[in-house]
DNA sequence: CCTAATATTGTACTAATTGTATCATTGTGT
DNA sequence: ACACAATGATACAATTAGTACAATATTAGG
């Protein structure tokens, strides 16, 4: 499974808030691959019992993670991380994992019996509504 | 008979709900003939086993199909495909489908850190080449 | 065949587990 | 004393799981 114990090491007279350190050992941890993608976390709460410290501190590093789009947080499931590709993955390797993205969702939309136009349309259509909807929400 | 193995592909890392991503994917089924009319779904018991998840999460999404009208549960017969789909209803489903298949692959991109240019730009480019392979196929 | 027991199926209600939102409290620096 | 950031307390919402039940189908006895 995909259970961590997620040891932290917390310091609480460094002066550095509580959710930072959290923040940026995850991060760290992730970068040294001690956290892989779609691992799951503990939960706010079993992190803050074992942190001692209050859930919601927990819940605000997490955010700020999520936020940064490391880590997934969802309502009533858990906390798992990101697919992320790790920092150090080259430009081209990027480009191939869209490569594979645009590949199985052109594949599973032909699958489904759609043709090459009105796949191309509807992305367009979904960008644009993207886009006015980012718009809209700067306002 | 009419039993159907119904393989769904659930993603419990995607932070769509299980009892949505089970609703979605049988309309999708629906809407492309691979689910027809008259056809009996797996029971709530049974589906719930073959994804690992609790059966009224499967109870939650029948429920939610039925309310739509699209499949007919029945205490103690079963869960039918309904018999009548009007057609603009499963075209109608047919272009939700796409929607959201649409969506699911545009938001995997950006959070993968892909512009709306790059997005656009390899959809084009992998539709070309598959064009492309057809043609060469048929020589 | 008919009928009663049993199994199977979906339903309803509740509980447990998760993250979220809001405000209060604390504590530190000026 | 004040301002501000950090943390805690409390209530809430979303998702999934647990349990008991009702409707239907199937099977076993006669």
């Amino acid at each position: 499974m995909t259970e961590k114990k997620l040891t932290l090491q917390l310091d609480f007279h460094s002066g550095l808030p509580i959710y930072t350190q959290i923040v940026t050992q995850i991060q760290s941890q992730l970068a040294n691959e001690i956290l892989k993608p779609g691992d799951q976390l503990p939960t706010v709460r079993a992190l803050a019992q074992e942190l001692r410290v209050n859930f919601n501190t927990v819940a605000r590093a997490y955010r700020m993670l999520d936020e940064a789009r490391i880590i997934s947080t969802q309502q009533g499931r858990g906390t798992y991380i990101t697919e992320i590709p790790p920092p150090e993955v080259t430009k081209k390797l990027q480009e191939e994992t869209l490569i594979e993205l645009t590949d199985r969702f052109i594949s599973e939309a032909y699958r489904l019996g759609f043709t090459e136009r009105e796949v191309s349309q509807m992305v367009r259509d979904r960008l644009k509504v993207r886009k006015e909807a980012k718009v809209r929400e700067k306002e």
